[in-house]
DNA sequence: AACTAGCTCAACCGCCTGCTC
DNA sequence: AGAGCAGGCGGTTGAGCTAGT
């Protein structure tokens, strides 16, 4: 099993920097014929470049409306409040800056912005995170990776919250849930309907968000009631934004 | 002038996801 | 349903450059 290897070592194929020459060839093929199938371009065009190769080169430095140098401070501002939001989701960040490829953000971030992160925002602790380890995240960083939900409800149950598995699909349609927080939100314990408030975040704020399933970074239990004193209802909205067409 | 450390950025690598058959 | 494939993504590497000693 396997899969083939995009571009196997032995294969006759130049690596490294690209020349001028191959720039042109890859830039006049894509010109006049558009890039369908990467994997095929290369010896259409005659170049000895693996497909992903060639992809990378056009995405990053060939594409005739890329933006290149000096990053703004506005895009750098956005940058910052992008990743706080997203994390490493470079292609999400890369969305809201026009003509910036997400390899130019990323280094951006990795030799100016990172240090300075960790310093301004002691909230972020790790720029990176992985989705085989969500406890990793960031805790205030959306991990924009998860599944949508199919009903976005807010679930808050003080005595029976559903239970959690780790069944990715039931995950999915698992509701947003933050325990504990009616007994903070209404001191009446007594009413157990007031313990069990449903509401649909649509109606509640001005986003009409989908929400996802947080996980605490300690405990991958749900958030906390702190959760809601932390959580930036600027920030939801953003998300919301970066999430819409 | 020579050496070194740090920085930048293009390119590569390997994994993941979605699509097709 | 599942295997194979292509595209996309994020992490990492390494060559070239620059500033400091």
């Amino acid at each position: 099993m396997g899969r083939k290897p995009c571009c196997s070592k032995g294969e006759d194929l130049n690596r490294g920097a690209w020349i001028a020459d191959e720039d042109k060839i890859l830039a006049d093929y894509i010109r006049v014929h558009g890039h369908g199938k990467w994997s095929t371009l290369p010896q259409k065009a005659g170049l000895k470049r693996c497909g992903k190769s060639c992809r990378l080169r056009w995405m990053n430095y060939l594409r005739p409306d890329i933006k290149r140098g000096n990053i703004s401070e506005d895009e750098e501002d956005l940058i910052i409040r992008l990743h706080k939001l997203l994390g490493n989701r470079w292609s999400l960040i890369v969305g809201r800056l026009p003509g910036r490829t997400d390899n130019e953000i990323k280094n951006y971030w990795n030799s100016h912005l990172r240090k300075r992160g960790s310093k301004d925002d002691h909230n972020i602790k790790r720029s990176t995170f992985s989705e085989s380890s969500p406890a990793a995240a960031p805790p205030n960083v959306i991990r924009t990776k998860a599944t949508k939900i199919s009903k976005p409800v807010l679930f808050i149950n003080n005595n029976n919250p559903p239970p959690l598995t780790n069944d990715a699909n039931a995950e999915e349609s698992r509701p947003f849930l933050v325990d504990n927080v009616a007994s903070k939100a209404n001191t009446n314990d007594d009413d157990s309907i007031s313990n069990n408030i449903i509401m649909q975040p649509a109606t509640t704020t001005s986003c009409s968000g989908s929400f996802l399933p947080f996980l605490n970074e300690d405990d991958d239990k749900p958030f906390s009631p702190s959760f809601l004193l932390d959580y930036d209802i600027e920030n939801v909205c953003l998300y919301d934004l970066l999430n819409s067409d």
